[in-house]
DNA sequence: ATAAACTATACAGTAACTGTATAGTCAAGA
DNA sequence: TCTTGACTATACAGTTACTGTATAGTTTAT
């Protein structure tokens, strides 16, 4: 009556009949995961409908990322309670992945946009442009003159800000005081930025770059040696009539992704805020 | 004047400021992914600032899932270009992990509030009914006597649910032809189905249990010993004048994750349409 | 000078398979 | 009955991305 419970299928006909390597359930086998149903004297293995049903719950753990001997200890003594337990573990776990995941995707996805609007640049000019408050967040404060110093800041506002996921794929920045600057004093970074999207930074202290006229310029060689061009642009303002007031922002326009040759080389973005 | 960054860090240093196990900076060595700035004649490697930029890459796309294998070539010779194409290409990949693990927290949390609500049930009553309508997806017709051939239709239909993720951690349920169940006639299963979440399944073909009056019974035991239970409702709703109409519903209420022990062993919840 | 704290190398081990070589087995057709 | 092709089993090795450990050498602090 139940003998198509009992029907047999040999390694390969179960294998195909789930989609897995035959090998895997020989593995399974060789680990006491899950036996075939019989083994023939000829040493043949025979699996059953019967036991589909436990090897839709290994697959089913095994996407929950339960490792296999764990699975195996939860179907020798299963419980409803140890698996309501279980599963409500591997929902939270499977939840930060989540979380983890979706913000990497942000982060690709701006790469990926910053890169392309970098193909429609002019580097040459010298601009002026109005431009809308952008949601920034801020460093602690770089102490004056030692780069070390700056190097050390720098490196952990970048690890707080990626373990924070408020790190968004947008390249690193440094702001320097506006007026030191006009007075050509090139030295007084004050702290470093990140761009960020403001809808995905709830928890964060986030402050913005003021709305506002800015002086836009732009850089390309080592990142050593841009004393002369913010010198030019210095130059063009005052010539100009310009006043600097808040600070200059100097961010890089070069994904690190893509620019890995030469750690000195960067493209660089300079505006600065006008009274 | 840049001696900052050509500061050297032992293997240990470096490792501590980017919270990875030195061994790891070793291995990175000896698969030339990433290797020491300088190595000492003692043979002590030494890492510097200038490098983390490029270490950082090497973590964000092994985040990617990036092979190692993959990340040495593209540091090799990487272009915009080719930078472009596989965050591209790894975006997607995130997407559809995203995608999947969503599903799977579904199917979790369903199993889960499932379980909850399994432990207030009383299995000895017969009760009536009146239930909203409720979403499900059916299979192909299980066609006639052939127990083999329901078993075949079952598994295809499980695996489709699984592989469209139409499947959302609802236990499995059978369908049978209510008008022939009252005449005493329990063998015709017309074809299996699961509840599904109506919102979550926009694109599949489902249907609905109809809202209605139902006759609801419960059974617990072997499921190839159900007869005589069905026998005593169809007994009750002869004695109370009740005519069966359109099909029964015999979904089990255990969930497979949690009761492997007897394959044979179920709980199920039997639900008929009334006229 | 000596001990603690580091460094390097070589070797082995992990998880969860997967591939391969070899040998045995089975079912169908000539 | 024999043979052929398609299967099966086992043993062994290889995969990826590390990680642990034993041993030996080196640096640093006291």
């Amino acid at each position: 009556m139940n003998d198509f419970f009992q029907k047999e299928f040999t390694t390969g006909q179960f294998a195909a009949l789930y989609g897995v390597n035959k090998r895997t359930l020989m593995y399974y086998d060789s680990i006491d995961l899950f036996k075939p149903a019989i083994v023939k004297k000829n040493g043949y293995r025979y699996y059953t409908y019967g036991q589909s049903v436990i090897f839709d719950v290994i697959q089913l753990l095994r996407k929950l990322r339960l490792p296999l001997e764990e699975i195996k200890k939860h179907l020798a003594h299963c419980t409803p309670q140890k698996t309501s337990t279980l599963l409500y573990n591997q929902s939270q776990m499977l939840e930060q992945e989540i979380a983890e995941l979706m913000w990497l995707q942000r982060v690709v996805q701006n790469k990926i946009s910053r890169m392309e609007a970098k193909l429609e640049m002019d580097y040459s000019k010298i601009e002026m442009i109005e431009s809308k408050a952008q949601a920034i967040v801020t460093s602690e404060p770089t102490s004056e003159i030692s780069m070390e110093q700056v190097m050390k800041v720098t490196l952990k506002f970048m690890r707080d800000c990626y373990h924070t996921r408020t790190y968004n794929g947008y390249p690193l920045g440094y702001m320097m005081d506006a007026e030191k600057m006009q007075q050509g004093d090139f030295s007084q970074l004050t702290n470093c930025f990140y761009h960020i999207d403001e809808t995905n930074s709830e928890d964060v202290n986030w402050t913005y770059k003021p709305a506002g006229r800015y002086l836009v310029g732009y850089y390309r060689g080592s990142w050593t040696d841009m004393d002369p061009t913010l010198q030019q642009l210095t130059d063009y303002a005052n010539s100009h009539g310009l006043v600097f007031t808040g600070s200059a922002y100097l961010e890089n326009i070069l994904d690190d992704t893509a620019a890995v040759e030469d750690s000195y080389y960067c493209e660089a973005k300079i505006s600065i805020l006008l009274k």
